[in-house]
RNA sequence: GGGCAUUUAGCUCAGUUGGUUAGAGCGUUGCAUUCACAUUGCAAAGGUCACUGGUUCGAGUCCAGUAAUGCCCACCA
């Protein structure tokens, strides 16, 4: 049969995807030997289903099943758990936009329930085609334990997650500050706050005319809510008010401000005097609860203000700003008025303008002791009274959790030191809704609702990091002490992008710290970011996306795969060129004809060759020395090294030197039969190392060794990973 | 304001514990080519490893400082 000159990646990919699947090689209880096999498990960080794979995913997937693929021909019983994340308000968002656009109409123009099933029926469809794109990428997870973060499962996973930690004190009920989105209508964490610098007025000025002290603002409009004036403790200025109450109006809104000294106010500031807003800042807020001070909110969740004469009330607050700051000059009550620059917080998801508001919220006590579960936790006895904080610290520390790159621990720890308790509670539909039940003063929490009559849930739903906290176990049957959650975890690697180690990476040691007394995974290998020529990331505003199955339609998978590994450091960010790509295509079309050559000159079908020609010794010593190399790469998950090291082996060594060299051992019949079987012996070793990258040209030109009976193992994917004696 | 990192060939980047003439891909230049492959081969040019100082027999690699760039955290009202 005469093979085509060129590899044509379109005939091989799908088809060869397909026969891999019937194999059942991707579910590790399938393998051969998977009862003698040591389990290796990695979970596949779960892509949001807000809409389709991009470049990031392709680098985040290809790396993973470079791994995967690895231990699997190590013999491991490899386990890739695949699944996607309900991303509750990136999702409800997305939706909520799109169909307004289409049909005009909001959440409020429906039922929970049929709102829910909409958004539901929208990140099904979106699923569906992210599995497709996970398929075109030849990545080999087991489908059969294909989860979602909002299915039934998952919902009873995140339920017992919450119940646990309710019963046992560290899930509350409070007032706080949050971090109010007016425009999103919910709550939303630090972390999915986005800083803009923005110019500000900031004022100096007093509440009236006989009030003995000036303070500073950018936000005169919530001054009508304050309590109190801070002044450093030790600032002489201000000494002889310290404790004095005073009664004024300001801006026809009637105040009781009291003087306080706390040491958090900077006296260099301003005029060194801070108006306390318990209600709409965090930090002041802080200060309240010390100061024993009421709270008074005047803005709504529409960011309106509630108190005032009629120019003010109802007011959105940047109108009232401008008022206030208008009315302040009438009455001649600024004394200053500077330009400043102030970053502005806006909401990641929908842009909308944070309003620190007083809200009742759920919350996860991170400073609060339990009783750790197992003794699985290094350095944390069973029984032992803990934080999760605690918790969360100790299992990096104590090399447990090994990150890397290393710098990443320290970023770690220092976001644990500063971590306050996290709001849990989301006032959105799409998502779990929380499993508390009120009837007038009672409260109820369980899996299921309470049987008498009466009750009403919660109408807020959970944070989308709970659920996606419990990922690792809540994919292995957790709650239900399965066999596969037995085997397979704590899984071996977690390969997440560096972006997310404190929402994702830091919350799976939380919850898998409290709920199993255990670690998630033994290994967190941290990714860069895959960013365009210019070496900006890719964004839908710059409009600078590119789809990688364009590229894997273009080049190959292959190829793609390659040339995003190929030079990608741990935590070290990748610019994607399409050039690199096409580079890669050669490559697998190098591969593609030392196999040709090999076909068409070899008929060995053993390996009793031994080193007879200089040429003979030097190949067989590379190959040697590159298998060394790759394993001792791969092990320690320097893959764009082991990349590296067979490109060169491949191309440089085998096909420049070995190759030629051959061609006159073969005329030769002295040496003829030798060289045959060392050359099938490098095809074979070859192929064996490259598969993990490349997947499928390796795959296809190992069938066509096994039609011509010069292999024996039928599937490369499970063959034997080579081994140096 | 606090912290972390980066700076190596025209471009993108490797260089794991300090050890012989510093590497790769792409790009550039010249030559070759009915031979597995033009999706090719051979060859060449191209680097004071940001700068300054130090440790050492020896530094791209360790230490201190300087500069530029990037990122993260906090956020001052």
């Amino acid at each position: 049969m005469e093979l085509p000159k060129a590899y044509d990646h379109t005939q091989v990919e799908d088809k060869l995807y397909e026969a891999w699947m019937q194999t059942g090689y991707f579910n590790p209880d399938k393998l051969p030997n998977a009862e003698s096999r040591e389990p290796f498990t990695v979970s596949l960080p779960p892509p949001n289903v807000t809409g389709v794979l991009h470049m990031g995913h392709a680098f985040e997937d290809t790396i993973q099943d470079t791994v995967i693929r690895y231990q699997r021909m190590k013999g491991k019983k490899a386990l890739w758990v695949p699944g996607t994340d309900h991303a509750a308000i990136a999702t409800q968002a997305k939706f909520e936009k799109e169909h307004y656009k289409k049909a005009g109409k909001s959440r409020h123009d429906y039922t929970r329930e049929d709102f829910f099933a909409m958004i539901q029926e929208f990140a099904m469809a979106n699923q569906k085609g992210i599995l497709s794109q996970l398929h075109k990428l030849g990545l080999s997870l087991d489908w059969s334990r294909l989860a979602f973060t909002l299915d039934k499962d998952r919902e009873t996973a995140v339920k017992t997650a919450f119940k646990e930690m309710y019963d046992s004190g560290l899930i509350y009920r409070g007032h706080r500050v949050v971090n109010w989105d007016p425009k999103g209508q919910t709550t939303v964490s630090d972390d999915e706050i986005d800083y803009e610098e923005t110019k500000a007025k900031l004022y100096t000025f007093r509440y009236s005319k006989d009030f003995p002290i000036a303070i500073a603002t950018t936000r005169p409009e919530t001054k009508v809510g304050d309590t109190a004036v801070a002044v450093h403790p030790d600032d002489a200025r201000y000494q002889k008010y310290i404790g004095q109450e005073f009664d004024v109006e300001f801006c026809g809104v009637p105040l009781h401000i009291k003087i306080i000294a706390d040491k958090e106010v900077d006296p260099a500031f301003g005029t060194g005097a801070l108006g306390v807003t318990p209600a709409h800042s965090a930090v002041d807020y802080e200060m309240a609860q010390r100061h024993d001070l009421p709270i008074k909110p005047v803005i709504n969740e529409f960011a309106k203000m509630t108190v005032g004469e009629d120019w003010l009330l109802g007011k959105k607050t940047a109108e009232a700003r401008q008022l206030i700051a208008d009315k302040l000059k009438e009455q001649g009550l600024v004394e200053k008025e500077e330009e400043t620059i102030q970053n502005l917080s806006k909401a990641q998801r929908t842009g909308g303008v944070i309003e620190p508001l007083p809200k009742l919220q759920w919350f996860i006590a991170v400073n609060k002791k339990f009783k750790a579960k197992s003794g699985n936790l290094k350095g944390i006895a069973q029984g032992q009274e803990v934080t999760l904080k605690e918790v969360m610290k100790t299992a990096v520390e104590s090399g447990q959790i090994n990150i890397m790159p290393e710098r990443f621990e320290k970023i770690y720890f220092h976001w644990i030191e500063n971590l306050r308790d996290w709001c849990i509670s989301r006032q959105i539909i799409y998502g779990h809704q929380i499993p508390v039940w009120y009837k007038g003063e009672e409260i109820y929490c369980g899996l299921t609702p309470p049987e008498t009559d009466g009750w009403t849930q919660d109408t807020d739903t959970l944070d989308t990091w709970f659920s996606s906290g419990l990922w690792t176990f809540s994919t292995l049957g957790w709650p239900e002490q399965t066999p596969d959650l037995k085997a397979f975890h704590p899984t071996s690697v977690m390969m997440p992008g560096y972006e997310i180690l404190f929402f994702w990476v830091a919350r799976m040691v939380l919850m898998s710290g409290f709920l199993l007394g255990d670690i998630p995974f033994h290994r967190v290998y941290l990714h860069g970011i895959v960013r365009d020529k210019q070496g900006r990331k890719f964004s839908k505003s710059l409009n600078n996306g590119i789809d990688p199955l364009e590229m894997t339609a273009k080049y190959g998978t292959d190829a793609l795969r390659f040339a995003l590994v190929f030079g990608a450091a741990p935590g070290n960010d990748v610019i994607f060129d399409e050039q690199k790509v096409k580079g890669m295509k050669h490559f697998a079309n190098k591969l593609w004809n030392i196999a040709r050559f090999v076909m068409t000159n070899v008929e060995a079908s053993d390996f009793e060759f031994e080193a007879e020609t200089e040429a003979d010794k030097a190949i067989l010593e590379a190959l040697e020395k590159t298998t060394r190399s790759v394993t001792k790469n791969l092990d320690s998950f320097m893959l764009h090294e082991a990349a590296q090291d067979i490109y060169q082996f491949a191309w440089r060594e085998l096909a420049d030197v070995y190759l030629e060299k051959s061609k006159e051992q073969l005329k030769d019949e002295n040496y003829k039969a030798n060289t045959e079987k060392i050359l099938l012996h490098q095809l074979i070793w070859t192929l064996k190392l490259l598969h993990p990258f490349m997947p499928f040209i390796t795959e296809h030109i190992w069938q066509m060794l096994k039609e011509r009976q010069l292999v024996k193992t039928d599937w490369l994917m499970v063959a034997d990973w080579p081994k140096i004696q």
